[in-house]
DNA sequence: CAGCTTTAATTGTCTGACAAATGATTTCTA
DNA sequence: TAGAAATCATTTGTCAGACAATTAAAGCTG
């Protein structure tokens, strides 16, 4: 039973207050990771609804990755462990829709993610393993390719400040990140990269690295904040030349 | 129209399909904000399925937020503009979950939450209004009020942080704040709080909301570290004394 | 005992229907 | 004619019943 309380308004969807109902469960912990929900024919019973609805609740739920489902004798819907990794890309995607759906303007989201970002380098010049240096310096080397795409360019500095943020070991920091680094790009990709940009950049990229690599966290964040101000001046420009036109 | 890539595979479920698509139309700018998708009848038409599974889809999209339903004449399925503050729930409700299920522990989550806060504090510290004040200055005020629950102390405490973070008037800096704040509250609620503990805590909270008011960003960066120390110091306390039992 | 067949359970999809809400239109009335 | 009331058309919300597809377990067969 997922909720003794089957007294269901009307002044909303039943299929929301369905879903309501299950996730509340999951979250409180009467339904635990891995555990089968009653068949579609039980819950409608249990709720007084028809099959159609309680798929509709059912549908909401695997939508948030709360749930998942599987055909045959032995199928259903069981609670879905919920991974950090799996939960990035639906971080991304709202970070993304919210940052053009309000008109945010590159100075705000810029300012968020270095911000964020600075305050892991601490963490990530203490903890950070080969893994993390190797991936930095890949990136940065690709950085500095001369035939790489603007996009291409951009993508790879998402992978570097990552892999930056990822030295710090912390599971939950490198989650809250991914949204505050990945929804940027799309601005970003709107910035024109000169030869002469990319220059700065991968020097300071790599200026980055190095102190990282020395266990410099202050060095780093100090080199972190200059690269925030470039970028943001980067932008600026290329945003008031649009303006001019 | 929204795709004409309505070759649907047969090895996922359709309605994941058909939300898949309307999704990406949302993301790339072909749906925009308020417009008005194509009534159920047309989209079974366009995609070729019956109503019930392109309503699953929807509900899909319904429970991301990005669109909204109305009955009647001149109703359908609207995009939604997505709010920074309607996706806090949204982002609070995975970040706990994503704590709870991965067996994350305090002291992770802890870290993750203060480092993050700590890197808000300068901008909180330049930047804040009258109205952060007052609900920092009420919340130390409520935490010092003797009766108050466990719970409630908890709750309070959130707010308090809240509004500090909301001090650096970035909503991406809030909105990403969020999660990582209010995830920690079910663990936090595990805590005891003494009469002592509550006396020291509210002591440093008063001495950040100096700083803050003050302008003193560093003040109260470093006042936000013994913070940290002390909360992570007090849980291991506890749950050394679970342990024992 | 191994391999095949059958069976039962469960989700995925479809059809058709009616209820409820809601704005637009028409009709009625003063 | 102006305003109110009734009607209509459109659309989502819900229901009932059916069949297909999938899957694991049970039963059968050599």
């Amino acid at each position: 039973m997922i909720s003794m309380k089957t007294d269901l308004k009307t002044d909303r969807e039943l299929s929301a207050q369905i879903a309501d109902a299950i996730r509340n469960a999951i979250i409180d912990g009467s339904l635990i990771v891995d555990e089968r929900l009653p068949s579609e024919a039980e819950l409608s019973e249990q709720f007084h609804v028809s099959r159609p609805t309680v798929r509709e609740a059912l549908k909401r739920l695997a939508a948030q990755n709360l749930i998942r489902t599987r055909r045959g004798a032995t199928g259903g819907a069981f609670v879905n462990r919920l991974r950090f990794e799996e939960a990035y890309g639906q971080q991304i995607t709202t970070s993304t829709l919210l940052l053009s759906m309000n008109d945010v303007d590159f100075e705000t989201a810029c300012e968020a993610r270095f911000t964020l970002e600075r305050a892991c380098v601490a963490l990530s010049a203490k903890r950070h393993t080969g893994d993390h240096m190797a991936t930095m310096r890949a990136e940065i080397h690709r950085q500095s390719q001369p035939g790489l795409s603007d996009e291409a360019f951009c993508a790879s500095d998402v992978a570097f400040h990552r892999a930056l943020v990822d030295g710090a070991q912390n599971p939950v920091l490198s989650y809250q990140l991914a949204g505050a680094i990945e929804a940027i790009e799309p601005l970003m990709n709107m910035i024109t990269f000169s030869a002469r940009s990319r220059e700065e950049i991968v020097a300071l990229h790599t200026e980055i690295a190095n102190a990282i690599e020395a266990g410099n966290g202050n060095a780093a964040n100090k080199t972190l904040e200059r690269l925030a101000e470039y970028t943001v001046e980067l932008a600026n420009t290329v945003f008031q030349k649009r303006k001019q036109k």
